[in-house]
Formats: C-alpha cells, structure tokens, sequence
DNA sequence: CCCAATTTGTTCGTATGTATG
DNA sequence: GCATACATACGAACAAATTGG
C-alpha cells in the first residue's frame, strides 16, 4: 500500500512526494513492467484506490497524468484501458526514466544509442555551420575530462556538459530537448562499470576530434567523428549492461 | 464560460468532449497566446474554477494534465506556476496542435523543419540499409502522387504515407514517433495555398529520387535526395504563410 | 519560535451521464 | 426500453505545507 511509504507514527513524518506522484509511478510501473498491457483494463478507480490505499480522487489524477503521456486511455463506460507502448511518449522525460528504472529493453537501447547518433550528428553539423557558436567551450570541456583522468574534477560532468552544449548549440529547439533525455541516458548508464580508466582515454580524443572537426568547419569530417564517438560510447555502454544483465 | 459550450437547455445536450477536455485546452491557450507567461502564477483553483464555470476537482485534473506535458508546476501555499516555454514537451502531439491552434512563430516552424529534415534524412539512410525495407511501396506511392496530379486519388494522402513509410521504415521507434508530429504539420500547414499543381509537379520528381536513391542503397546519395525535398518543401510552405501571414 | 494566512493535497458522499447488453 | 457498471462532475470539509509576520 503506497500510503505505507509515509510513516505517520512519529513526530514528522512529512511524505516529500506527494502521493500523486508515487501513484502516478506506481500504475507506470505496472505498465512497463506488464502487470497490464496493451488493451487491458485496469481494475475501476474505487478499486486501484483500494489497491493503493488512496482515494478515488487522487486515482483520476494519477490517470490524467498517465492519459497526458499516451499511456492510458479512458472510455466511459469501459474504464481505464492500457495503451500499446508505441503510444507512450517517447520523448517523455519521465516515462523514459521510469523505462530505465523498470525494466528496459535491449532493443529499446540499441535504437535509443542510434537516435542519438543521428540528432547530435546534426546537432554537430548545425555547430559547425553556426557562426555563433563557441568552439573553445566544447574544447573546455575535454580539458576538463582530461584533468578528470589525472584525479581532478569530474568526468561525468564534464562529458555531459559536452554533449549538451552540442545539442543547445545548434539553435534548434528540438535538437535542445534532447538534452534531458541525454541526461537520463547518462544517469541510468553512465555507472562506474563504464567509466572505467580505458573506455574514458579511449573516448577523450573522439571527443577532440569533434571539436576539431567543428572549428575546421568541414561537415562531414563532423559527422564521421561524431559517428564515431557516439557508436563507440554504445559499445563500452551497451557491453557493459550485456556483461551485468542489467535489463529486462 | 466553458459550461456554456454544452447547451443544458434542449432534451439531449450530450458532451461530445468532456468538460475536462475543454479545460486542458483553454488553459494551454492562455499559455500559448501569453495570457500567462514565464513565471506567473495561475489565480488559485477556485478562482479558475469560477472563471470557466468548473468545479475544482475539473481545474485539478486539467492542471495534472498540463502539468504531465511540461507547461505547468504546482507548489503548496505559492500555486501554479507557468513553466518557461523550453520546458513544454516539445514532442507532446498535443502541445504542437495547440500550437499550430493558437499561435506559432515562425522561428518554430524553420526549427521544426529543420529538425524534420534531419531526422527523416536519417530515415531514409537507415531505409537504406535496412533489408526488410520495401522500396516498392514507397514507389507506390510516387505512383498515387503522379495519379493525383490529373485528379485520380488523394495527394496529401501519398504525401503523407510517403513520409510516414521512410520513418517507420527506418526500425526505430525514436523516428517513428516523428509521424504523429508530420501528421500535424502536414494538416495544419498543407493548405490548399500550398498544395497548387506547381509545387506538386516539382516535388513530385524529388521524391522519386529519394526513391531512386534508396534502392539504390547509396547513402550519401539518399541524403542529398531527401535535404532538396524537405528543404524545398520547406520554401514551398513557408513561404504561403509568409504571404498569407498566418502566424503569430 | 510560534502563529496565522494562503493554497494545494486529500478525502468523502452524492448525483449525473453514458455506453453496454 | 431497462438495468447496470463505470466514468464524470460537484461541493464541502479537513489536512498539510509554505510563507511572512
């Protein structure tokens, strides 16, 4: 029962989600998850309130949210119906973390890796065709991952400042709004499993040759070495959950 | 007041849509033309509430909603924020249509059309290289275009499934989920303005070359092919609108 | 440090509307 | 046409959190 998670016994037990966020999770999760799927019908809302220990009232709310990111439909009448994942709002920053967080597959992954490659090689072209962008922050930023290799500062920080101000850079609002999913990627991961010494002095001239690639202004020069970055983090990622069997 | 939108007055009013619905709606519109911007606060639910003749449990779900799409935050004791316009879900079907609804700026359509021909340049390469990939349907539909040219069938039907062919020709749900958003442009921008003969009759070969230049499985080819069609189609668009003035 | 005001969070009871069979 | 099962919608009430005095 959700409502368990907020211990009133004590003085200040104080829930800091509200439990229309953990609500909201919860029935995600029974979706990702395949406690229900596509065309089933959840139980009415009396019921998934009883089944969660909350109110009807905040059971509709959770389902709108879930209603405004195309996973559930609802008919009067029928009730609450499961939709087919490929109406879930990929883009979705939310449902993407809740992806990663219950359950993702290898396919899901491997097209993920192959979407990114494709917009932040545009992303990368756009950059390079942009006169106001600034060259000497990317290249900042592998200074920074270089200094993260002898012991100072962070890496993670550092690749992920990279890659955004790729995306940001281009002056395209869609290309930016990749950024959050880029950073859900990175969180889910990007685990110490991965940023291991060889994957990180393997990776950083990759990363330089973009940026060389960019102030040179040559195109495709930019879009192979982006290429080629990007197809290599997918190996030293994706071998790497192969290896634990992280994923669904 | 939204109530009035349902005639209680007659024998059988019937709510084609629910009130919830028209909430949603009414409140991204006031986000979209400006009403409320960046960082304003919402007056209060009840005050909504009155203000659109709803109850406040209809202004919660709307606002979960909209919350669920990125353009609005609720905080206890301070209310409902309005998110900055980067942070509305850029890719939510919903958030485009009322955008093409009530407002759009052009700069939002030359990113977007950028954005497009990025991705389904993509597409079309991983068409490519695809070996499930059915070239012959793509031609048929160059073929229902060209019929549609002297008045047999639908071009805007052809034009659509061509696209929407090449992105989920591709295997990658990332790009696939880029139909529903042509789908919109498509019906908010192909007006009889820009569907005149001239444009069809030039574009039409363009798209055969895209064609032409997938069975041909050249890659750098198909980019080429598929940058001249978009970008023209880009022209052709955005130029009617131009003219027309149809934007924000 | 506590008090008070404001606003959302949450619950409950009830009535209505709508599609199904 | 009627009963049924479900979502839809309302209103009142209290709880909880945050802010400012």
């Amino acid at each position: 029962m959700i409502r368990d998670k907020f211990p009133d016994t004590g003085r200040f037990p104080r829930p800091v989600r509200s439990l229309h966020a953990e609500v909201v999770e919860e029935i995600a999760r029974w979706l990702i998850v395949g406690d229900f799927t596509e065309g089933d019908v959840l139980p009415n809302e009396q019921e998934v309130g009883q089944a969660l220990g909350v109110s009807r009232t905040v059971v509709r709310e959770a389902v709108r949210t879930l209603v405004a990111k195309g996973m559930l439909q609802v008919r009067r009448r029928t009730g609450t119906v499961v939709l087919s994942e490929d109406e879930w709002n990929i883009f979705d920053t939310e449902v993407l973390a809740w992806r990663f967080r219950y359950g993702v597959s290898n396919d899901f992954l491997e097209e993920l890796f192959k979407f990114r490659a494709g917009t932040e090689t545009i992303a990368a072209e756009l950059c390079a065709t942009n006169p106001d962008f600034d060259v000497a922050e990317l290249r900042d930023c592998c200074d920074a991952m270089e200094r993260a290799l002898d012991g100072q500062g962070d890496w993670f920080e550092a690749d992920l400042r990279f890659h955004r101000l790729l995306l940001t850079g281009a002056g395209n609002r869609f290309l930016a709004h990749i950024v959050p999913m880029l950073e859900n990627l990175f969180d889910a991961l990007l685990s110490p499993d991965v940023l291991i010494e060889e994957n990180m002095r393997r990776t950083l001239p990759r990363h330089r040759a973009v940026v060389d690639a960019i102030a040179s202004g040559n195109t495709t020069q930019v879009r192979e070495a982006m290429l080629l970055l990007v197809s290599e983090a997918r190996e030293d990622t994706l071998r790497r959950i192969g290896d634990a069997g992280g994923a669904e």
